[in-house]
Formats: C-alpha cells, structure tokens, sequence
DNA sequence: AAGCTACCATTAGCCGGCTAATAATCAAAA
DNA sequence: TTTTGATTATTAGCCGGCTAATGGTAGCTT
C-alpha cells in the first residue's frame, strides 16, 4: 500500500549527502581545515578579497553561514579581514601567505577525492552522472 | 595551471546535496517535523519497536545522531522509549499514535517532493540518476 | 538636510551530522 | 566466581547548514 521509499531520487539524494560529507571530511582534515572551509578557499584561490556577500551568493550559501565558516579560516589564520575603504558596511576577505600555500595541497587532496569517488563508476557513468547533476542545479529551488 | 573545481563529482554532489537538503526541509516541515527526523519515522513505519543501536545501522548514522534526534520525537510526542526485556542496556523505541497517525501525510509531502525533484529530468533522466547514485551508494567508503 | 529604504555583517539559536569519552550491562573466558 | 571485553546508550563538544533579529552604513527621495 505504501511506496518504496528507498527507491525515491530524495532518499538516494539525502544517503549521498551524508556519506559525501563524510568522506569529504576525512580527505580534507589532513590539511587542517574543515570540509565547509574548502570551498570558501577555492573561492578566494579563485577571485582575492571578496567580500562576505559576494562569498555567499557565489558559493549559494546563506551570509551567516559564510560568516560562521570565516571564523574558523580567521582564527586558524588562513584568512584576514580588511574594510573596504569605499564602503564601511562590508569587510573583505584576504588570503594569507598561509592561505595561499596551501593551495596546492588542497588541490591534490582533491584530485584524490575526485579520483576515488570517480572509481566507482565506468568514464561514460561518471560523466552522465556530472551532467546530471548539473542538470539538477539549474533548478537551485528544486534540487 | 589548476584544476577545474567545479566541474568535479565531488563538486557537485556537495553542491546538490545541500540545496537538496533544503528543500527537503521546507518540504517537511509543514508536518512539524525536521529533515533527519522524517527518515528515523520512516525506518520506524517498517519496523516499530527496534533498538537505537539498530535505527542507527540500518539508516547508516551514528548512535549519538539517533539519540539526538529521537529526543526531539519523544518531545514531540512522535516515538516513545521503553526498555527491552532481556537486557537492560538497551531501549526499543516505539510509535506513538500520534507517529503512526502523521504516515499518511509524510508520505503524499514526500511524493510531492519527488515529483517537484524529478520535474527537472526526462524520465530516463532520472531513472539513470537514481541507477547511479545507487551504484555509488554500494560503496559507501567512497561517496 | 532629513528620513526612508536597502544592504552588509553579525549574533543568537535551532537542527543534523560527527568523534571521543562515560557508565551501565551482558557475556564469555579464566 | 571473577575478570575481562564487547555492546548500548548517553553526554559533551565540535562543524556546517539554516532563519530571525540587530546595528550600522549607504544612498536615494523628499
């Protein structure tokens, strides 16, 4: 009478969260820095002083969640805070030499991450599968 | 001289799966209940009457996960606790008939948030997403 | 110049994940 | 029988998401 809810796009979507994060987590916390930190990183290696607005919106997460993410990168100094001259409401964000020597690191974690992740499928499933999943986040509201 | 980040598996599962965990929020929580909840009321509409230790393999989450999120069940009069016979270590948790009463609903919100997810593939499309995402889900070292 | 509105950062507080550490119990081995 | 080890639940404390509410600033309108 009920449906298979283990066979829903949502629940597999919802399972693939938590393990992702997961091994995400353990591939990333060599190099010191927590899971949600990366991307605020791969977003300041790609475009130096942003401000927090700018972070959140490009990164589709919400500002307090940006600011609660920086705090963590400022105290373990791979980010500094700077004010905009032009504009006392919003502060940026500048990498530290610390910041962006780690660069390379990460992005070799990362490869691996990508390499392992990518093992479970054959070359053609694991491109159907990015284009799907891009296809998913054309629709932020509906993923 | 670096990686195309974005365009990455791992990339995009992070990306899907927190725009998809907030719509599953939004989706669910017109029956008062919260994301992770609604997966334990799942497991327990199988099966009432398991072990915490059992609700926490079989949906693949820590111990202290489940615990904290039964707490808000039995707060909210959804699942109450009671101790197993032959041993004291353990408690089963049981639905209340508030819990068994919510099924119903739970279930069209979730059909509905299937479909609202589904809308942005083709069919196949989908049925090929959920194929994969299933193959990775095998190897939960990975994801 | 004054005031309204929009914008930016921040704080507080919630839920959902996790690991590590405790306490209690059970079971098996010595 | 005692002791040792495994199991179960729980607590504490962390990170990463979110919404709601504040405070300060900018900018436009009047």
């Amino acid at each position: 009478m009920f449906m298979n809810f283990e066979n829903t796009l949502s629940f597999l979507l919802a399972k693939v969260t938590v393990a992702h994060r997961n091994t995400l987590q353990k591939s990333v916390n060599e190099s010191g820095l927590h899971s949600g930190q990366v991307f605020v990183m791969f977003e300041l290696w790609k475009s130096d002083g942003q401000r927090q607005i700018d972070l959140a919106l490009r990164l589709g997460l919400s500002p307090p969640t940006v600011n609660k993410i920086l705090g963590g990168l400022l105290e373990n100094d791979f980010v500094t805070r700077a004010k905009y001259e032009d504009d006392a409401r919003s502060t940026r964000i500048f990498l530290t030499p610390k910041g962006k020597a780690i660069r390379g690191q990460l992005e070799l974690q990362w490869i691996k991450l990508e390499e392992q992740t990518v093992s479970a499928l054959t070359d053609t499933e694991a491109l159907m599968l990015k284009q799907l999943l891009a296809k998913l986040l054309e629709r932020p509201e509906l993923v």
